[in-house]
DNA sequence: ATATTTGCAAAGAGTTTGCATCATA
DNA sequence: TATGATGCAAACTCTTTGCAAATAT
């Protein structure tokens, strides 16, 4: 649960982006956006949308999907598709550029992710970027450990 | 396209395997293992499908599906999830390690796959596993670089 | 006022499943 | 010959789309 300052930040945020973007400020994008500041960890579509649901908000799933993609264009969620069928999203502002290391159990089932963070993938990256003269936007590195089930 | 040297290795990979997981050696897994591995870089089940149809082999894409996740665990093809919806197949074995540089269009449609290779993640790698206890099986590194579309 | 956003339901895409048939061991 | 594999089509799941109604600017 992110603090309120940081929830009005990030409000402040999109109200810029959506200007910039000649797009309307309406009570759902913020809404969502406050629930997805809410949220711990890693959450998909169908989750975020039963919140919402659950804390009286009414909003129909399509706007949840439309929603988090504007949101993930503003740069305030990051997506993420470990599994396949299902997007994960987490929150994106100020919660620190991090990997993840990707726990499965025997059946190859998503049992744990931890978070980590190692500068060397920073050098990779600027490495990278002077040797095909690209500007590298962002990364997705996930290690994947199988632990039994018990 | 892989050297028939290779090919021959791979079926005889592929062969012990079911043999150790007590399963059966039918013509449409072998098939499927050369087709895999005359191809160069990645591809989806779609594409899989229609080049083993073009070459007169018929086989259900239900098969096709199947059997890439029997080649999955059995360590002969890798699975990428870079974009939603549609899973990406590469062979594997003997390909060696390597990552992946992603070049989006400006529409964010995956324009050019660039592999690259650095020590520097293996050294990672190791660096968490004496960290968590775990063993890490394997990793996928994606760095995303925006290109316009002219 | 007007054009974007929403909600709903239906369509779409990729993948999985169920069941009868086939064929490997 | 007995069980696992295949083929086909239908089912499923997640996501996107189309259109009418609502609403932000």
């Amino acid at each position: 649960m992110a603090k309120p300052e940081i929830i009005e930040m990030v409000k402040q945020i999109l109200t810029k982006y959506l200007r910039k973007q000649k797009l309307r400020k309406t009570p759902e994008r913020f809404r969502i956006l406050e629930r997805v500041y809410e949220e711990d960890g890693h959450f998909d579509v169908d989750t975020l949308y039963k919140k919402l649901k659950a804390n009286g908000f009414m909003v129909s799933k399509a706007t949840v999907y439309n929603t988090l993609e504007l949101l993930l264009h503003a740069g305030l969620v990051r997506k993420h598709l470990f599994s396949p069928q299902t997007a994960f999203y987490e929150k994106k502002f100020f919660t620190g550029s991090h990997d993840h290391l990707i726990i499965l159990d025997d059946e190859g089932q998503v049992k744990k992710i931890v978070e980590f963070c190692d500068p060397r993938i920073e050098a990779i990256r600027k490495d990278l970027e002077k040797h095909t003269g690209l500007s590298i936007e962002n990364h997705d590195l996930y290690f994947y450990a199988i632990d039994q089930k018990r």
